[in-house]
DNA sequence: TTTTGAGTTGTTCGA
DNA sequence: GTCGAACAACTCAAA
């Protein structure tokens, strides 16, 4: 640890008290002194000032000054699609209006900006939540080398998980790859209590008003919601409260995409405008299917982190390398009607459309589309898990990558041989009344009740456009368990 | 080491 | 319409 004390050369801001979750606030400001020690906290994916031990950390460290920073990555910005850098910037935007505009914004390989930030801060210490994906942690390690040349420490606190990942481990010590057992031990781990929100920060210069470095794409008719900490936290606490058209009823109507039965928190997940940690304590120990249910989903959320944790490289290859070996179809003009919604599956083509205009799907037609891409169309689920990717606002790779390699039977599913979604089935199911079909393809709107899941069956089914079934899903599925059975053997 | 119980989310067929 | 069995026999985690 280093210790470097150096004269203030930067400016101070005068106390702006940040309390946007009512925890009760900690700390009084400290005397400024001449002789002083400012830190920097590094943002990444915790674009939040509640519950945040690094951003308490980086407070606790010095004067009590802090430079807030936030890094545009090249490497992460540019492979991005518009959706997730929409997002991004207004997050950023709304994080630096919870700063009174404090907060710093740089462009470039954060090996040296962050450095230099650092430096001309004079700051001792730069402060982070661990990253633990596998980019992160590569990024992380070279800019702590580089810190560390410069004298400066780089001090991690906490990460993105209620249980840092590689920290839930089965008897043996070996990490878990069955999801009940990891859950359970998950449970039986714990986590630490919310961090309180640090009071009287002052936000130290240089300010960071570069609103030239925030480049917004245009994303056409796409909307995406309200983003930044208060919304995130208003959104839970909405949810929460709402009985059983909320966390009571997330039992029941999570499976309904026609349904507002989930809590649409994924995007304030993915950049920690709100930490599951806050979740999981503010749920205290309600009981019920809905509170434990929705546990069990964050649960998952560990569970792919921790499995990313261990297996880097699967966030892109197969988690079972078997599926290597099995025979795949290269991605032609059946992925292109994938892709823009138009396969003839109601279900599926709802799905893909509701991803163009709102840059977000309901899991449970996430499962169902990206089933109809590797079981229907024989593609490899790496192409399906790019296209989300680039057009999911909740994007995060060790779901994403998780989720499809699920569907795909290459991943943790224990027993994967003999699911294949039968799209109409599914739509029936869980769509009964053709209600979300009807929203989001309006070539359907004519049709009534579940029929919108089978134009096929009457007479005006494609009255107005709706195109045929692009492929026979007996006939591929049948296709589907061939190929796997020829892998195995 | 061996055994045992269990595994997010399914589909189809036939009684 | 509803129900249970078959699918095909695997892999994991704990005792």
């Amino acid at each position: 640890m280093v210790s470097m004390r150096s004269p203030l050369t930067v400016g101070v801001q005068p106390s702006a008290r940040v309390d946007p979750q009512g925890i009760a606030q900690r700390r009084a400001p400290r005397r400024r002194t001449v002789w002083s020690v400012t830190a920097v906290h590094w943002f990444r994916r915790d674009l939040r000032l509640g519950d945040n031990p690094a951003l308490l950390s980086a407070a606790d460290a010095g004067d009590g000054s802090v430079v807030p920073l936030f890094v545009l990555d090249p490497a992460l910005w540019n492979p991005a699609g518009d959706v997730r850098r929409a997002y991004l910037n207004a997050s950023l935007r709304a994080l630096d209006a919870d700063m009174d505009g404090a907060l710093h914004l740089r462009r470039g390989d954060p090996v040296e900006a962050v450095v230099a930030v650092a430096r001309s801060a004079g700051a001792s210490s730069v402060h982070v939540a661990a990253d633990t994906g596998p980019y992160g942690r590569r990024r992380d390690a070279a800019v702590e080398r580089a810190l560390a040349d410069a004298g400066i420490a780089m001090v991690r606190t906490g990460c993105a998980y209620a249980v840092p990942p590689g920290n839930v481990r089965t008897k043996q010590g070996t990490p878990y790859s069955v999801f009940t057992p990891f859950s359970r031990a998950w449970r039986e781990h714990g986590w630490p209590d919310p961090a309180p929100t640090p009071a009287g920060v002052r936000w130290a210069e240089p300010r960071g008003r570069a609103d030239d470095l925030y480049t917004d794409p245009d994303l056409g008719d796409l909307r995406l919601p309200t983003a930044g900490e208060k919304t995130a936290l208003d959104r839970w606490a909405a949810f929460r409260d709402a009985g059983d058209e909320g966390l009571d009823g997330y039992a029941e109507r999570r499976d309904r995409p026609d349904l507002a039965g989930t809590s649409v928190l994924s995007h304030h997940l993915k950049w920690g405008e709100i930490h599951p940690r806050t979740i999981l304590a503010d749920q205290g120990g309600r009981r019920g299917d809905g509170p434990t249910t929705y546990r069990s989903e964050l649960a998952w959320r560990e569970f792919y982190a921790d499995v990313l944790w261990h297996h880097p490289a699967s966030a892109r290859a197969y988690y079972r390398d078997e599926y290597a070996r099995m025979a795949y179809d290269s991605p032609d003009h059946l992925v292109d009607a994938w892709r823009e919604g138009r396969t003839g599956y109601p279900f599926v083509d709802a799905g893909m459309r509701q991803l163009r205009t709102e840059g977000w799907m309901h899991n449970r037609v996430r499962m169902v589309v990206a089933s109809f891409l590797v079981k229907d169309l024989h593609v490899e689920w790496q192409h399906g898990a790019r296209h989300f990717m680039r057009w999911l606002r909740d994007a995060d790779l060790a779901s994403n990558s998780h989720g499809w390699q699920w569907a795909a039977g290459s991943g943790t599913d224990a027993a994967p041989y003999f699911r294949v979604f039968n799209p109409v089935s599914q739509g029936r199911r869980f769509d009964p009344d053709g209600t979300y079909v009807r929203r989001y393809v309006p070539e359907l709107a004519h049709l009534d009740g579940a029929t919108a899941h089978e134009p096929w069956t009457v007479d005006d089914g494609y009255a107005h456009g709706y195109p045929r079934r692009v492929v026979d899903h007996a006939e591929e599925r049948a296709e589907a368990l061939r190929r796997y059975q020829a892998m195995r053997g």
